[in-house]
DNA sequence: CCGATTTAGCGTATGGGATACGCATAAAAG
DNA sequence: CTTTTATGCGTATCCCATACGCTAAATCGG
């Protein structure tokens, strides 16, 4: 048997705990003494399961994840489309699953399932495996930027409604030189910022499909260009 | 004239003095009392210039990114692929950069110049005025995707070296069940993890370049899908 | 059953950080 | 020279992460 005292927490207990709590009120909230106090425990115990704070956040980054759901039926290309969707809304609901400092290559076994899953999306496509990786490690970093971008934007917006709101082009039109920024003034006159309601969901959704979009006809040309 | 004692600073003053440090040792390093010291004043002297840490971030935010360099000759391909990397590298010089927690659209002139920079690249490309910042904002999401990753990695490289060192794949043979996630074991068991040498620059600009090419292509084939 | 050993829980203390508050001081106005 | 106003900044508060060492529980060897 072991020795000593039987331990009556563990770090899945911590970080469950700590997952609780940035759920709740946000990553912001997560400190060592509030995770103890959710758990009925003094601050210090949780050392004795977890070196430092960020190790638990390290914890908190490999649990996070849900599992991916299964693909649909279809070619790669609904595959891998409703996979970047899927990791989009998985990030959505985890809002601050990326404002965790990252420590690495992803290990954890959500995030190896999520990586399987993209590679299954490409199973019947003829690339190499390197090929492969690189198009499911660029579609990837496309999605958590664009879901960072919508989640700050989102943030911001709940702070100071009405900052956007149709204000963002007018002010546009004041600082830009025309003369300095020729390129940029045309896009600003042709109305594209003038946002009249929301920045929220609808336009932000757009941006990503758009973005998806073109990143799939590039896999899709990069495919055909290459058999 | 303005009554009351003569400011001595003032928030460009700090925001720079902020920068130096950062630049120096890191955005950690910058905390309201390091940032005095740097500067000969006392901590609370910076208040009066600025309300909080989070508004000097969003200064240092504004000022960090350098002037866009001007594009190469070529078609929009050329200019936009180059556009790119300038962002990568423009990044790579002040690493903390994407440390900072952004709080809404780009209003300050440097980051408007860069979206310029990029708009004039499209400047003779039959798209609508909408579907340039579509693209422009899915490169620039890519781009800053990437840089943080690069970032991050370097930075856990430098950590422990030795770590990745074509351990990575040998970790990932004994934590994937190749019964459960058979695409991933595949191309694990196809060696491309096994990265021998470095994780640094090369491979990471490899998937860089990768992901841009297929991002770029996409444009080209949208763009041939429209006209 | 008893002391030795090992390990968990945790109280206390230290050092840092952001920032509210108010005082003293400098500069302009009258 | 006095009043007004804005600046520089000392002090104090509150929140954090975390090192250290004590105490208590559980097992082991006798």
């Amino acid at each position: 048997m072991k020795r000593g005292r039987k331990p009556t927490i563990d770090a899945a207990d911590i970080t469950r705990a700590a997952i609780a709590v940035a759920d709740a009120e946000g990553l912001a909230a997560v400190s060592m003494a509030r995770v103890a106090q959710e758990m009925g425990n003094a601050t210090m115990a949780l050392y004795r399961h977890v070196k430092s704070k960020d190790e638990l956040l390290a914890l908190m980054w490999d649990s996070a994840m849900e599992e991916p759901p299964p693909l649909p039926d279809g070619d790669w290309r609904d595959k891998l489309g409703f996979w970047a969707k899927a990791v989009l809304a998985a990030i959505r609901r985890r809002p601050w699953f990326l404002q965790i400092p990252i420590s690495g290559p992803p290990s954890g076994p959500k995030n190896l399932a999520w990586l399987d899953s993209a590679l299954t999306a490409l199973e019947d496509v003829p690339l190499e495996p390197g090929e492969k990786i690189g198009v499911v490690m660029g579609l990837s970093t496309f999605v958590q930027g664009e879901a960072r971008l919508i989640g700050t934007l989102a943030q911001g917006f709940e702070a100071d409604p009405g900052r956007f709101n149709h204000q963002y082009g007018q002010r546009l039109r004041e600082i830009v030189d025309p003369g300095a920024m020729p390129a940029l003034a045309e896009i600003i006159e042709a109305g594209v910022f003038d946002l009249d309601d929301v920045v929220r969901a609808e336009d932000l959704g757009a941006d990503f499909d758009f973005g998806l979009h073109l990143f799939l006809e590039g896999v899709a040309a990069h495919i055909k260009g290459r058999s």
